[in-house]
DNA sequence: TAGGTACCTTACTTTTTTGTCTGTACTTGC
DNA sequence: GCAAGTACAGACAAAAAAGTAAGGTACCTA
């Protein structure tokens, strides 16, 4: 399994936190599973179209890994696995809410700078128009 | 500038925060900066000898341009530079707060499992040198 | 004139992460 | 026999992030 990732330096606890939560899809799927739960692979694919199944199935076996969400396999055919978050994992996604407000809250302030901008091009370039 | 970052799923606002955090130092600095506010270049350098020069700039930029830190210049000899949070940035390192809780309390877990594992390793090695 | 300090910049290499594609085992339906 | 569906595994390649090493400015001291 490909597991050598970039050690993160520890700024008080932020180091291991972000280690679990840090890959592209992780925090996406955290909060999916959360919502669906108990949730099917397959579920989880069509949820997410853009993650490709490699990454997919990286990452849920890493969140096992770390505890964070859990796994069940029903030996049937077709097969069928499901997957649901443990106790640690929903503590996380506790955790995670003021990030995430923080995120947009970031990103309004953005887009509103940038209208900003645009603005401020535009009446500019009025001005030039107009001088 | 080096800044194409692998583009974050959005995961209801929890993309852009991480996409502004993610960075293998940036919380540190964060942290350390919002703690010895103002804080000059090569303090930072002192404080983290790990972190390369050309790693220290590039976050200290993105974050600038993020908003998170503000940065001032003083034209002296020799050059003078100060970094400290923006009111922003400072909201952020609050809204890191329970994600660092959860991350010091998920490595407390980790350990004391793999101390445990250790344990039950060593008694079954006695069971068998025993039995 | 060489060396030192502070704050960078640039070119280049390595490491880590992500993505693409192909293949597996098994069964149902046509 | 062949496609389709489920839940993966593995090789390989591309992209992104991080690191290394060298240089650059502007002035000051020995």
């Amino acid at each position: 399994m490909e597991k050598k990732q970039r050690k993160l330096p520890d700024s008080c606890g932020l180091g291991p936190a972000l280690a679990v939560i840090g890959g592209k899809w992780k925090a996406l799927l955290l909060w999916q599973i959360h919502q669906a739960q108990p949730c099917r692979f397959g579920e989880l694919k069509r949820l997410q179209p853009e993650i490709s199944e490699k990454m997919l199935i990286q990452h849920l076996r890493e969140m096992e890994a770390d505890g964070i969400i859990h796994r069940e396999v029903f030996h049937q055919v077709p097969p069928r696995v499901e997957y649901s978050v443990t106790p640690e994992g929903a503590e996380l996604d506790l955790a995670l809410a003021p990030l995430a407000e923080w995120g947009k809250k970031h990103q309004e302030r953005t887009e509103k700078a940038k209208a900003g901008a645009a603005r401020a091009a535009r009446t500019a370039a009025e001005g030039v128009t107009l001088g």
